[in-house]
DNA sequence: AACACCTTCAACCGCCGCAAT
DNA sequence: TATTGCGGCGGTTGAAGGTGT
């Protein structure tokens, strides 16, 4: 048996709201709250609306401390920053940008943000895509131990050659997706990375994602990694218990050593299954490693609240949107 | 000026989670 | 435990305005 419509398809009206209309519902919302049923507001309110015609015409426009126009930099930044880490989560990324709503940030994303960053990639032969370098002016020097040594633009295997929805990076789980937003000038974008084996048990740097998930098709199952400089969410607010059993099975952690520009294990995590306060954290390490994530991502916090210029994230971001080539 | 194509973004649709029953 | 109904969410659509030819 299907669901009973929420209501009267026939007789609201439906497409541009007038100004009467915005009036009475403002005037309304304002005066009696929204009740905390939507469904019933809009013949509360004398309107032909359907409930959640009229809860979206709020959220999205009427209610106060809207923000309008132009994002700024920091806007794109956050956003960036946001949607490498959690995919196309647009009211979680709303939640950070005050006065933004998940459809503002959703429809910014998909006509403006997501054609810059494909502007600073260039499609080869083989549909591969290469990051446009920065000026060398700005390089930092490679470490030691750099895979691709050379000059040359990075190559990120397999990017797709269709335009980018708004969640395939994360959906498709691209192992290389946090590369898309750092510019080649960044060393711990090359650290100890195999793109282009499938098999590869090297995960890929998290440049600019906290603690990222899930992780790729190309690193070994579900792996979970830091860097320096990121920071912890709580996921239990991100992922459904069934999404996060399917991503974390055999989970690891990782921590990528900035100075040593390898990926070194900190620890292992106990299946997901395990797990009963529903987040991921230090409870859950095996007791071999514990203390070592505790420390590490206590690290990881300082570098943040300091500032102390390990902060990959941000740096990342700040040269992606500076570089002149964006 | 007229037409075609492109871009933007408000609004809709359908699905999901969760609380109430 | 199963069902129902609502709020919330992300993906998609289509009208309106902009731009190019």
């Amino acid at each position: 048996m299907g669901r009973a419509p929420c209501c009267d398809k026939a007789n609201v009206k439906k497409g541009p709201w007038s100004p009467e209309e915005d009036l009475k519902l403002k005037e309304y919302i304002e005066k009696y709250g929204t009740g905390g049923n939507w469904i019933a507001l809009p013949q509360k309110a004398g309107l032909k609306r359907c409930g959640k015609s009229c809860r979206l015409r709020w959220l999205n426009y009427l209610r106060p401390n809207i923000k309008h126009g132009e994002f700024s930099a920091d806007e794109d930044r956050i956003i960036l920053s946001l949607f490498a880490s959690i995919g196309s989560r647009w009211s979680i990324i709303a939640a950070h940008l005050p006065g933004r709503t998940d459809n503002d940030i959703k429809n910014y994303w998909n006509t403006k943000l997501k054609k810059k960053l494909m502007g600073t990639l260039i499609p080869n032969q083989d549909h591969r895509f290469i990051i446009k370098p920065s000026p060398p002016s700005q390089m930092l020097p490679p470490p030691s131990n750099m895979i691709q040594q050379s000059s040359s633009p990075l190559l990120l295997p397999n990017f797709p050659s269709q335009p980018l929805s708004s969640s395939l990076l994360y959906r498709e789980n691209l192992c290389y997706q946090p590369s898309c937003y750092a510019p080649a000038k960044s060393p711990l974008l090359f650290s100890g990375l195999d793109f282009s084996s499938p098999t590869s048990s090297v995960p890929t740097v998290s440049l600019l994602t906290n603690v990222s998930y899930p992780m790729s098709n190309y690193a070994s199952d579900s792996i979970l990694q830091a860097a320096p400089g990121d920071f912890q969410y709580d996921y239990s607010q991100m992922m459904n218990k069934q999404e996060r059993t399917h991503h974390h099975k055999h989970l690891q952690a990782f921590m990528i050593s900035e100075e040593s520009h390898h990926s070194q294990t900190i620890g292992v995590w106990e299946p997901e299954e395990k797990c009963n306060d529903g987040y991921y954290g230090e409870g859950h390490m095996s007791s071999s490693s514990s203390s070592a994530i505790e420390y590490d991502l206590e690290e990881v916090k300082r570098l943040i609240i300091n500032g102390s210029g390990s902060n990959n994230s941000v740096n990342a971001i700040s040269s992606f949107l500076s570089n002149p080539l964006y």
